[in-house]
RNA sequence: GGGGUAGUAGGGUAGCCUGGUCCAUCCUAGAGCGUUUGGGACGCUUUGACGGCGGUUCGAAUCCGCCCUACCCCA
């Protein structure tokens, strides 16, 4: 139907609704005309800028905030060879400066472990300079070879927030790892987005490291998608890097180490979690706009509701809120779609009926409607957004349920997978039996020591040979 | 990693095989003017393109070469 030409594509046509929507909610250019690199659109900008604040604010209670530089020399980069191993496909190098070859080729960074821990090395003398607990956000480029997608597998990661720590022993960088979860929790919590957190499987975990704990989110199509990881180092780089301190009787120890980061994987989440047939779906707290004004304009009563209206958007500004007051030359209901499509939780309808009654209708993205009154409207709105967080949270939560499944046989884990839902299964950690599942089913092991309130952690047996098992995550990931 | 399809104005398409257009075309695109406004208004005027570089040619969106980018499928 014509009518509906300017409709997006359904959300159960993820992959088109989701580059669709980036487009047309404002939030990515995808024209730039280098592969896997991306323009942000003021309005998406916007968002990114309230997500991250609210991570800084989470880590700036016990992080400091730092930045080192993009290039890294060579020499440093080839130091740790298991880091290397990982990462020397992906990386770019800068070989000239103008027209003359350097001497020491430049990596821009695919991370920045090489960059930092050189400094730490100089930095760290005593136990009473330690624990460093330092976060920097920054852009890192990786040459991608697989196929690119806007948030999720770019070249250049616009923003990736990560922290690099020194411990004095072994378990206090493990109890690092642990508030970095709580951390991370905490912050995808405050999105609203569900996360499964386990342990990555030897193969699968950072160049470099002890043990990868890894964040996973459920995608609508039931892929996964990891939009988080934390390290524990152990002594790796610290061996490498020559990070060592003098301890209380004179010893010179090696340091123990903690990285962790999250990318801009965590806005491709929060859009495609929330996000309907309609468009975006924001949450209050993340929201460019947190609500809209749309102003009722007929005829005579025009001065009265353009004053009013501009009354309430001062007041709501004031007392804190993000308000967008719509005075462009459009219909209201053509207002209505347009800031459906760009997810702002609370419309506000004020026109002369409501303006007589002392009163502004306040709809949700939802379609949910309530009048509130005019002279205690900020209370209203604390109340009505605190209603839709809820609301998000919870529908965030049955849609990562109903994504789950117990399986216990290899032909069911296959069905599960093909109608798009994660795994649950029990494997006794082998190798040859995690590849055995992995290429059985085209899946990816996620991860054992699951934490998280849909999964027990049980014992059973070995869904590959029957052995005893743990719960172990399985999904296809992105 | 392997394979496939495609790039034409803000967006969407035709034209290409068989080179030649003063007007290609559609739209919820842009710029104007006017009437409108409680769930996607309408009339009139108008703007604007052949992914990039090179080649063949009197003449290239069309033929040839190289490159870039995008999307889909399969390891």
């Amino acid at each position: 139907m014509d009518d509906d030409a300017g409709a997006l594509p359904p959300k159960n046509d993820f992959s088109a609704w989701f580059n669709d929507l980036l487009w047309r909610a404002e939030i990515m250019d995808v024209r730039y005309p280098v592969k896997g690199l991306y323009v942000w659109f003021p309005y998406g900008f916007a968002i990114r800028k309230y997500v991250y604040q609210r991570l800084r604010d989470l880590l700036d209670r016990d992080h400091q905030e730092t930045l080192f530089p993009l290039l890294i020399p060579e020499q440093e980069f080839m130091k740790e060879a298991e880091h290397i191993k990982g990462f020397e496909d992906e990386v770019y190098w800068v070989t000239h400066g103008g027209t003359t070859l350097l001497d020491v080729k430049l990596a821009l960074r695919p991370t920045s472990e090489t960059a930092i821990y050189p400094m730490y090395a100089l930095w760290v003398r005593s136990h009473a300079d330690l624990p460093i607990k330092y976060y920097q956000i920054v852009n890192t480029f990786r040459y991608e070879t697989k196929q690119t997608r806007p948030l999720i597998r770019l070249r250049e990661i616009t923003s990736f927030k990560e922290a690099h720590t020194v411990h004095a022993t072994w378990e206090e960088a493990e109890q690092q790892v642990e508030e970095a979860i709580a951390l991370y929790r905490e912050f995808y919590n405050g999105l609203c987005i569900p996360t499964l957190i386990s342990k990555r499987p030897d193969w699968d975990k950072f160049p470099g490291a002890d043990y990868t704990i890894a964040v996973d989110a459920i995608m609508p199509n039931g892929k996964t998608l990891q939009i988080g990881t934390v390290h524990h180092l152990g002594d790796h780089f610290s061996r490498t890097f020559n990070i060592t301190y003098e301890d209380k009787n004179g010893e010179q120890k090696l340091a123990y180490q903690t990285c962790y980061g999250i990318s801009e994987r965590c806005i491709a989440a929060l859009i495609s979690i929330h996000g309907d047939d309609k468009g975006l779906i924001l949450p209050p707290a993340v929201a460019t706009f947190q609500a809209v004004i749309v102003p009722i304009t007929i005829g005579k009563r025009h001065e009265d509701v353009m004053t009013a209206a501009q009354k309430l958007r001062t007041d709501l500004t004031t007392a804190g809120f993000r308000v967008k007051l719509d005075t462009r030359d459009l219909r209201p209901g053509a207002k209505y779609y347009w800031w459906e499509l760009r997810g702002v939780p609370l419309r506000l309808e004020l026109g002369p009926r409501d303006l007589d009654a002392g009163k502004v209708m306040a709809v949700k993205r939802n379609g949910e409607k309530t009048s509130l009154e005019l002279a205690t409207v900020t209370e209203g709105m604390t109340r009505v957004l605190g209603e839709i967080t809820d609301t998000l949270r919870a529908r965030a939560e049955e849609h990562t349920k109903s994504h789950l499944c117990n399986v216990e046989s290899m032909d069911a884990l296959n069905a599960t997978l093909n109608e798009g839902r994660v795994a649950v299964v029990h494997w006794c950690q082998q190798r040859e039996c995690g590849d055995g599942i992995e290429e059985k089913t085209n899946a990816s092991i996620l991860g054992t020591d699951v934490r998280s309130v849909y999964v027990p952690v049980t014992e059973g047996k070995c869904i590959a040979c029957g052995k005893p098992g743990k719960a172990t995550l399985v999904g296809r990931a992105y």
